[in-house]
DNA sequence: GCTGAGTGGGGTAATTAGGGGA
DNA sequence: GTTGTCCTAATTACCCCACTCA
């Protein structure tokens, strides 16, 4: 289905974390290490899409 | 409502072999035996559906 | 200004993945 | 063929701190 928005929902990393039974730090780590993408407000926080971290759920790697 | 149709939780490779009384490899074997399934964190640790094991421990094999 | 959450750093312990052999 | 134990390397968890963002 290549017709999906993209503007799905973003998710914070307390979301992220809770969704992958991992701590905060962890999810930052990922994107740190280059393993996860992320969005950045402006003011630095990181957010997630929603898309993305439901594929990876899914065991959907990408 | 938005749905949670893959809501469950998950479960880690300790949690999994507790339920079932089994050594964390064993679990691990069971998943590159292709008789589990496991979604892995960027990190690539597992994580098992909570649904998906206890669907097991009560003998619904699929 | 205040509260709650997020980031970043450091440090240490616990858990996990994977291979090999029993 | 399945399971459990040994080993090393990597990942993760949790503690502290301070600062910034929502």
């Amino acid at each position: 289905m290549t017709g999906r928005r993209d503007g799905d929902r973003l998710l914070t990393t307390r979301e992220v974390a809770r969704l992958f039974r991992v701590d905060p730090k962890t999810v930052g780590n990922w994107v740190t290490a280059g393993r996860l993408e992320s969005i950045r407000t402006p003011g630095g926080h990181r957010r997630y899409r929603e898309s993305l971290v439901h594929a990876l759920l899914r065991g959907e790697t990408g």
